[in-house]
DNA sequence: GCTATTGGATAGATCCACTATCCATAAATG
DNA sequence: CATTTATGGATAGTGGATCTATCCAATAGC
């Protein structure tokens, strides 16, 4: 399709597809001489991609091209899920170049690896994210915060990730890319799903944080958690019931 | 203290002292004089606070102002920590008007009021942001996604919030407002560390989705998740050492 | 009285994410 | 072939966010 399709059915206005072309995010089209192109619809689904990152999950848009790279660098014959690889790129960028973040980062790196779910895939930049949120949780709360501390934080990560699986009616499962072209779509729901749920769970944790101070504040009782499994459909029973 | 002392105290310039006392971040001095005002610690303490939040978390100025105006209402005789307060002011703003949103927002409360761990209060906001994200959810992922589904979750940030509370030197433990005006330090403390460790446990779920997903994927076995409680003072020990 | 500083107001700077306009060129159409 | 229409490329403009700089009349302190 021409650009003036491709336009009005993304309802993008013309001058941002070519500020987008620009930007790197939207490839350009096949062009057949110097001034005629035509799209086709990876262009109409990367544009609905980009729209939903930036409106929906109000990413900024160097982080959108981030992501949109990482598409677009195909990983075909790759087993992991092009969404996958794209949520890798969702973290912010590294930022500071301070080599204390360095340092940590490879100290992160480490930790990481240690644990029982990661697997030896070290293209993530997960690691460089922790460790300069660490640099500031150690230059402004506790210096010493020690690395070790976050296994309690990854246990529950795993089990989220555990839960979230289960819950999401086949949405949190990123797809593995399968043939033909018209994967745009599973891609999209997965990194909105993942970008959604994050704010959610982000809501409901400083929800429980406030709660718990409350209650020790006033020497009101303090449940203590405990996690049901989610049974197949329904939500279940205690999982002390287990061996 | 005058205003280019505060000015070179705070290493903020005086422009933008100004600027933060126009959009409200900062109380006015204490004017003698229609040109005479001067300045206290805590006026002091509330640009660190500014800075911290605005470079170490990012959060756009509105948010600020919003945090800023929570802590300013003054909740003194509140058995509720002021930082916690604060904190019921950093979710986003309630993005659109969505007659949806406000019915969502209806059902969110009565779901986490029926919470174990809620307490009656009602002044948060984290009803609206998680309704503002379910109703993207709804609209871009699951028509039809259930209230009910975001028990799990729930669960989970409840005891993500135990095992916070354990692993903090004191820190996420919302300090109770003393008497005495200089409580800034530990609201700070409060409030940064909320908003790093988010980061921090974000990073780590998105990581556990990936390494979940790759297992799946891969036919990698995909260990159960469990959750050992934090001991009093270190890091435990491996998982699987428990029963 | 004189000077430096203050608060208040206003304007400028910078970045981000677009959006609009202009133009030489070429396709499409009659 | 002549005309209309659309294209890609370049450039400039817009509006919001977050400061930053400058100017000015009033005045505090000497």
């Amino acid at each position: 399709m021409r650009l003036a399709e491709l336009s009005e059915r993304a309802r993008v206005p013309r001058s941002t597809i070519k500020f987008y072309i620009r930007e790197g995010l939207l490839s350009a089209g096949a062009a057949h001489a110097r001034n005629q192109a035509s799209y086709g619809t990876q262009h109409l689904e990367r544009l609905e991609l980009i729209r939903a990152l930036r409106e929906v999950a109000a990413l900024p848009l160097a982080v959108v091209a981030r992501v949109t790279a990482e598409l677009d660098r195909g990983w075909q014959g790759d087993p992991i899920g092009e969404a996958l690889l794209a949520m890798y790129a969702l973290p912010a960028p590294a930022t500071g170049d301070a080599p204390e973040r360095r340092r940590l980062a490879k100290e992160v790196r480490a930790f990481l690896r240690a644990l029982p779910w990661t697997t030896d895939d070290d293209r993530h930049y997960f690691a460089d994210e922790i460790a300069g949120a660490l640099v500031q949780v150690r230059r402004y709360l506790y210096p010493d915060y020690p690395v070790a501390n976050l296994a309690s934080y990854a246990e529950i990560a795993w089990l989220l990730s555990e839960a979230e699986f289960e819950l999401a009616p086949g949405g949190a499962r990123v797809p593995v890319r399968a043939r033909g072209d018209d994967l745009a779509e599973p891609t999209r729901r997965a990194i909105l799903a993942s970008v959604l749920f994050e704010q959610i769970f982000a809501a409901l944790r400083r929800c429980a944080n406030s709660m718990r101070s409350i209650r020790v504040a006033t020497g009101v009782r303090v449940p203590p958690a405990s996690v049901t499994r989610p049974a197949r459909k329904r939500v279940a029973r205690r999982k002390r019931a287990k061996p």
